[in-house]
DNA sequence: CGATTCTTTACGAAATAGCTAAGCACAGGC
DNA sequence: GCCTGTGCTTAGCTATTTCGTAAAGAATCG
């Protein structure tokens, strides 16, 4: 479960904020002014903070600025920052903030909750890594090609559709492993595959169809009764 | 760890900019005039020169010039251009900027921060077609001009906009690659694509309404359905 | 040989992208 | 300060693609 804190003077906003987030399956912490904001902050070693620009007692830039100056691994703490109608925004859509993104009041829920994701996916390690490059993968005379995303057998190209492409990378990234449906629908979805469920198998007989020499023989995706599927390490 | 160089007279707009950068694992350093640059850029061989284009002592553009006349590796050092608000940006845009690329002000800190990746990525090896050449990309009859952001085809200029400009550079200059929308407005804007946002698809319909032969069938920028948009490598 | 599991086909619903027009924001000229 | 042109964004409509389901046929297992 992530934690968020919320630094707000307005208790109302603060509660509905938090509300809003923890209906979204967030737990939500709140302090009202700067100094306790601080304190809680090293407390709840939260995944993000909203800070209102505007506190009682430290301006939420000087929160800001110490949050990163903390020790240790609190100074890296995402900050989404709050500002009221009326505050000096030029200044806040400049640099002047060193949070990681802010929103003008009054903004609405779903749009908070937007860019609290956002922020959180930009600072989680690995989705750097999905987006980099890879080298096309090779299986004789059939190649995978994740960044162009085509798929060719004998040097000629398979249309492949957008879902079929994704199936198949799972099962060629892990090729020689067995695959139960359920694991497919989660590396592809993510999500859970619902009973009686024949929306795999369907696709799995399209993409042999594009990319099987023969589809009655299947070379390269096999059916694992019982189980799942396995795309062929090596060529039979 | 990478290490750039700030050449900005305004210091609270440098500091700002370099404790953004920092806290994204930057070594910043900063030089408040042209002739403190010039000679910090040789003594720190920084990855990257954030220039203002307005500096107290010698011109931005002057200082451009001279660091492209320095010796040996220090003239291929990455130029970053700032303009701010007034400044003649028809100059900064034509020829006369030997600068890898400019950012007017004010700025989203999320935007300079993608164009300073989109810079030296560009300046890194590897990317074999794209990095160092500041050549204008060629693909059969269009060319596309960096320098000079213009599009030619057979050999006729296309009236493109600044953004759409940037959009078709981001896909061209990684051809062949499979791009997210949110991956293109990440590169090009450094910031969020919002849920139903559909501007990049228009965009995309005008751009190839400039440089594509027959609209209906492109053959430049390809459609890849419920994923994003490919710059074709190679004519077919 | 019967039951279970997989493959194939066909079809309707939903998602997606292209197109066009209109809304908005911003800059430059008068 | 107002007008105007430019250019990004949004919205609505349409055509198309694509997904999932259902149902019937094939294969596999005990």
């Amino acid at each position: 479960m992530t934690t968020l804190l919320i630094i707000e003077d307005d208790h109302r906003l603060a509660q509905m904020v938090g509300e809003y987030l923890t209906q979204s399956g967030f737990t939500v912490h709140h302090a009202s002014g700067g100094v306790q904001g601080l304190q809680m902050l090293q407390t709840l070693t939260p995944a993000l903070v909203l800070l209102d620009l505007m506190l009682p007692d430290i301006d939420g830039l000087e929160v800001c600025r110490r949050i990163r100056s903390l020790p240790g691994a609190f100074a890296q703490t995402p900050v989404l920052m709050l500002t009221a109608k009326g505050d000096p925004m030029d200044r806040i859509v400049g640099l002047e903030i060193g949070a990681d993104d802010y929103l003008p009041k009054p903004f609405e829920p779903r749009e908070l909750l937007a860019r609290v994701r956002a922020v959180l996916r930009r600072h989680q390690p690995g989705n750097e890594a999905s987006s980099n490059s890879k080298e096309p993968l090779k299986f004789g005379s059939l190649q995978i090609d994740r960044d162009a995303r085509t798929v060719s057998v004998h040097g000629h190209l398979c249309e492949l559709t957008s879902y079929q492409f994704d199936l198949l990378w799972v099962l060629a990234e892990r090729a020689g492993r067995v695959l139960s449906r359920d694991q497919i629908m989660e590396a592809v979805r993510g999500r859970e595959l619902e009973a009686f469920d024949r929306s795999i198998d369907v696709h799995m007989g399209r993409i042999r169809a594009a990319i099987e020499d023969d589809v009655k023989t299947p070379k390269r995706i096999l059916t694992v009764r019982g189980v799942g599927y396995v795309f062929a390490k090596q060529q039979d």
